[in-house]
DNA sequence: TTCGATAGTTCCGGAAACTAGAACTATTGA
DNA sequence: TCAATAGTTCTAGTTTCCGGAACTATCGAA
């Protein structure tokens, strides 16, 4: 397996964010992993709003989050840790993060 | 001329807005049109951040913004009148708007 | 009322991206 | 060494995106 790669701060673009947080899987798994306090494990997110997501579509969604600099994701044993990047972001983004989780959960609230 | 789609602001969707604003091209205009007082023609916008977009593109980047909910389009004589809908997705998602245009004049301004 | 100019839209083919099944790799525990 | 677990990569079918060409709508002459 290749070495996971995570962008630099600097590297982070807004078209990126947008765009991986543009799919709702995605930003459900988001959500979940920036709206918990210890590290998740992608198979934690095998379903998602009550719909089952194959694993390599779900792969690819952690890819995806990845490497728009979203999360960060290490090996541990044969199990990954996903931990959200929110406070680095904050710092380049300031409020960013924070709108768009509450506009998520404004939406999953009014469902 | 068919007539213009605008959903109404309860059709609105997060993903929508998100994935309407993950491109480059579309986020520079929606961020010109927001922070314009006066409504923008669509040819206002024939080249963005110094490189021309051809006419089907831009037309294709306003509908795009326009089905998103994000801009209100209106033909005025033979030109069209594009205003954003920010005030009406603040009472949707309050805060998202702001924070989006924040980041995006943010990144306008490191480079 | 026809002609020309202007401003967008639609059509369409090639390019890029997304989805998910199948096969593969890495790690751990028996 | 083997089996189980957790993800990743490969790949093909589908969908979406880009941009040139053709089309439509509106207005202002003449």
């Amino acid at each position: 397996m290749r070495s996971l790669a995570h962008p630099a701060l600097h590297d982070i673009t807004l078209a990126g964010i947008l765009h991986a947080l543009s799919d709702e899987t995605r930003v459900a798994i988001f959500a979940g992993i920036a709206g918990s306090a210890c590290a998740q494990r992608c198979a934690a997110y095998a379903t998602v709003s009550e719909k089952p997501v194959p694993k390599s579509t779900l792969s690819q969604h952690f890819k995806a989050l990845r490497e728009a600099g979203l999360i960060r994701s290490e090996r541990q044993g044969v199990a990954m840790h996903n931990t959200s990047r929110c406070a680095e972001i904050e710092t380049r983004f300031p409020g960013l993060i924070p709108a768009i989780i509450g506009a998520y959960l404004a939406e999953a609230e009014s469902r």
